[in-house]
DNA sequence: CGGTACATTGAGGCAAGTCAAGTTGAGTGG
DNA sequence: CCACTCAACTTGACTTGCCTCAATGTACCG
């Protein structure tokens, strides 16, 4: 379902109908507090269209500006940072939904890079607007001063994963966290969800080695905890899995859709 | 300078005098970005008053919510949160001129836990003040969210360090950004600089074991590199610093003061 | 001076890393 | 439709960075 795209693709396509926000698929899901008809209409005009990226394509690059703040409409992507010499950490999995750029945004310069783990939809909305919002509509600058608590919030845990958990309550806890987001985003089905990315992928944002996280995930595999394979992840012991991560919260509340 | 203090604490002390915002003792430091009459103004009227507490007392509790916002004025404190089984992550070195509790606001309940590592002495705000910063001065309500999105940034960098580097990589790191961020407040004389904290912090903020944290300590001082003993971080050869740490960022550019 | 809180050091073990071969599956072109 | 390529996943064997345990040292404090 999720193969490869037979369009030139990384421009906007001007030709594909564009989604209206009072029409947003995002935004009648669980994961996401209601928005009145002031906000969606705002929303509409502060969107300046749409962009299609394939699979690999980097949205944003680390050490570079950018004009544009995103939001992921449909697709998965990857935000990372790299060292000099080359070792990658992975700092979050995006999944649609989620808004990209803030940083870059307030901070001038993007501390990482942003890649499309799959062909990617986004919502575009151009950088220079965001002082309208700040000016205009407080209920929606308050709403993006939230999600960037929340964002600092959600790379707290992972720091406290990857600092404090051994491999497999690192491993547990990250595919826990993964499929409740999926959930909340009505993409599970049965226990299953797409989820493909690589091992490579979820080694890096666990400190772990390819070949430990490999060793990690048959174990789990084999216990009928959960298996990834073949890009679904099919969960078929939820409270065990909780259990191995040593943690027992359930799913994060509604956010924001900005 | 920073032994126990013989005042009762805990509690606001109305009897001492309180810093005006329009002789902040911080706002001069080359760490902060300028600030508007109107925005000192409005600061004036948005601080509350002062707290001061003494060493190990928590300014803010894990899982708890709190009806005020700080920022610290002079001291030294540490941001964490706690595992169930008490492993413990430290996410944050806190200085003088950091903003604590937004995430509070933001959330609703903390996901941290905030402790003086050293007396402190804080700015109050009211928690439910901060709205009016969003409808009537949209300036400092952007100031919030690039405090947010910096921040953000920040653990991104630690998460960096923790996932990817070994330990003396991450000590250097450490050890590095923390000199970086005394210099830009005026806390280093001579190459040294206070740093009131015990080795099982930087342990638990780098994801390492204390004796291993003390051995790479112990082979830094041997070589000449830095110092860390009595409180006090001696930097001698800055530049084996960065080599060690692996990389070779310079100061971070200055930030709004709230 | 005993107590408490940190810092320091040595010894031994294991979780996780590295190296080195496969295996599998999807895509591609003859 | 089969051979070839390439990327991703697996697995086994060996190595090591870091952990845990267990003392000991040191400084301050009531």
């Amino acid at each position: 379902m999720l193969g490869s795209m037979n369009r030139p693709s990384i421009r906007a396509n001007a030709e594909q109908a564009v989604v209206d926000c009072a029409a947003c698929p995002l935004r009648p899901l669980d994961a996401f507090v209601p928005m009145s008809e002031r906000e969606v209409e705002f929303m509409r005009s502060f969107k300046s269209g749409e962009l299609t990226v394939s699979r690999g394509a980097l949205i944003f690059e680390q050490g570079t500006e950018s004009a544009y703040l995103f939001t992921l409409l449909e697709g998965f992507a990857i935000r990372y940072a790299m060292l000099p010499d080359g070792r990658r950490q992975v700092l979050n999995f995006v999944f649609k939904g989620d808004l990209l750029g803030l940083q870059g945004e307030m901070l001038g310069e993007m501390q990482h890079t942003v890649e499309a783990a799959t062909p990617v939809r986004l919502c575009v909305f151009s950088r220079r607007r965001i002082w309208d919002l700040f000016t205009n509509v407080p209920e929606r600058a308050y709403d993006l001063t939230w999600l960037a608590a929340r964002e600092e919030s959600l790379l707290g845990d992972r720091l406290v994963s990857v600092g404090q958990m051994n491999g497999h309550e690192r491993v547990a806890h990250a595919l826990a966290r993964l499929y409740l987001r999926g959930r909340s985003l009505g993409m599970v089905e049965d226990g299953r969800m797409p989820l493909p990315y690589r091992q490579r992928d979820l080694a890096d944002g666990l400190g772990l080695s390819l070949v430990h996280t490999n060793k990690i995930l048959r174990d789990f595999r084999e216990r009928q905890i959960v298996a990834w394979r073949e890009r679904t992840l099919v969960v078929t012991n939820f409270d065990a899995l909780q259990a191995e991560a040593g943690m027992e919260d359930g799913d994060l509340p509604p956010r924001p859709l900005i």
